[in-house]
DNA sequence: CTGGGGAAGGGGCCC
DNA sequence: CGGGCCCCTTCCCCA
């Protein structure tokens, strides 16, 4: 027999001894600001504090103390209060920064909801879209907050529980000249014990996204590895007058038109979503039989795209998401074919051009040089040069290219062993670099069948 | 401190 | 719609 509401009274309690400083064995200082927790919590909670707790000593009786820079105390309280509520107060202000921080800390859960947050209010709906039929581009461009006040009506949350801890001006908020509404997230778990709070729906779409990439953030290495949106140079754009970038206004049309009646994206519920991109008619197709071209615009800068898959695309920059990471090294992308790039330039050394004196260089004369794994080609001069004799294998270097902590995808890394049948490894004396006999010709065919993460 | 080069980020657009 | 290519810009490292 299962009482439900143990969970929540479990956690309750906890919360309430935090707030009373009881049992608290944990000091976080962020920015100068002390949070105290239990470890046990933050261990439980948290990717990162569960790896720098089970590395740091065992001795119990002592305080662990942690310390961040990487974002604002407000942030932390958030995440915090997370933590110990299961409730995450999410508005259009703190969504970038909570999402970093998660990302940092290593919460999936949390991730998941801030991209289910941002993502979204970036479905269009038709009744946004008749709502906006008629609107001119100067009407919706020159002005973002124009632009914020002419949507607030369609998305303004209509059943979020009222929460008193949240300041008022957080009742709904401002991003990029929208308006967002607040965003609560109750885990499965409590959400019996809330008061019916409307779960968050996702489209079919969405939902297939967020469960991939929910996955791939399981896969998430250590915070360093991850990067982080540039906060700053996001406000910074957000907060671009919209007259800065001229390129979109320009090409903007004179009427705002949408596009053609589409599939796929509508409400999930209408309380939480709000139409976050902008379909526009660029100039000269005013007359009705023309056919309509759509421009996307992005709700959190001015830029605007054609196809709603740019607009996509264009999202991550924004949102800091980077589903493809590189097998060999653990950097991650936003983009596949950044990472195919990368993957060719700095793990396959398919730039048949000596490293050194960037001469062209042939597998008659020149070879590939591994340093852990980075390879790149030398060319039979200036491996002389380099002396050969004191090249070694670096056995780490071969070996190390599983990354069992990434179940992303398909990747199937097969660098280190598909690739060395292929290779004649040259050994020699000295700290990790290793010489390569390479056949290009099998070179660019291993190339097609081991690239990283291509399904 | 500065300039050059490599790597990555990001947009446009084709397939 | 995703993959991929091309191009330009930005960032970072190093001499």
């Amino acid at each position: 027999m299962e009482i439900s509401s143990h969970q929540f009274h479990l956690l309750q309690q906890l919360n309430e001894q935090r707030r009373q400083d009881l049992f608290c064995d944990c000091n976080i200082l962020v920015e100068g600001k002390v949070f105290k927790a239990h470890r046990n919590v933050l261990f439980a909670s948290s990717g990162y504090f569960k790896m720098l707790l089970s590395q740091g000593s065992k001795e119990t009786t002592q305080p662990t103390t942690a310390t961040f820079q990487a974002f604002s105390p407000d942030t932390f309280t958030v995440i915090l209060d997370f933590v110990y509520s299961g409730k995450l107060s999410l508005t259009g202000q703190n969504v970038i920064e909570v999402m970093s921080a998660a990302s940092y800390l290593q919460m999936t859960d949390v991730i998941s909801v801030c991209k289910t947050f941002i993502k979204s209010s970036l479905d269009i709906s038709e009744k946004e879209k008749d709502r906006y039929f008629s609107l001119s581009d100067k009407e919706v461009n020159s002005n973002g907050v124009d632009r914020a006040c002419l949507y607030s009506t369609g998305w303004r949350a209509e059943s979020s529980p009222p929460r008193p801890h949240l300041s008022p001006d957080q009742g709904t908020c401002m991003m990029g000249g929208n308006t967002w509404s607040n965003f609560s997230y109750y885990p499965a778990s409590q959400r019996n014990a809330q008061q019916q709070q409307p779960p968050q729906q996702l489209s079919k779409h969405e939902q297939r996204q967020d469960s991939g990439k929910k996955s791939r953030h399981l896969g998430l290495q250590q915070p360093s590895d991850v990067p982080h949106y540039k906060s700053s140079k996001l406000e910074d754009r957000a907060a671009e007058p919209p007259g800065h970038v001229t390129q979109p206004e320009e090409q903007v049309p004179i009427e705002a038109e949408v596009e053609s009646p589409h599939v796929g994206y509508q409400y999930s519920q209408g309380a939480d979503v709000m139409p976050r991109s902008l379909a526009v008619k660029p100039p000269g197709t005013g007359h009705k039989y023309d056919l309509p071209r759509m421009r996307f615009k992005c709700p959190f800068c001015t830029h605007v795209v054609k196809r709603k898959a740019d607009l996509k695309r264009h999202l991550r920059c924004h949102t800091g998401e980077r589903p493809y990471p590189c097998e060999a090294c653990g950097k991650r992308f936003s983009r596949l074919d950044p990472l195919s790039s990368h993957f060719r330039t700095i793990h396959q050394a398919c730039k048949p051009i000596c490293r050194k004196c960037k001469r062209h260089v042939t597998e008659l004369t020149g070879q590939v040089v591994q340093e852990g794994t980075r390879r790149y080609r030398l060319c039979n001069e200036c491996l002389a040069e380099a002396g050969i004799d004191s090249i070694r294998i670096d056995l780490e270097a071969e070996a190390p290219l599983e990354f069992p902590q990434d179940g992303d995808k398909d990747s199937r890394w097969q660098y280190g062993e598909d690739n060395r049948s292929d290779v004649e490894i040259v050994e020699d004396g000295s700290t990790d670099l290793v010489i390569q006999q390479v056949d290009d010709s099998e070179d660019e065919a291993e190339e097609k069948e081991v690239k990283p993460n291509i399904r």
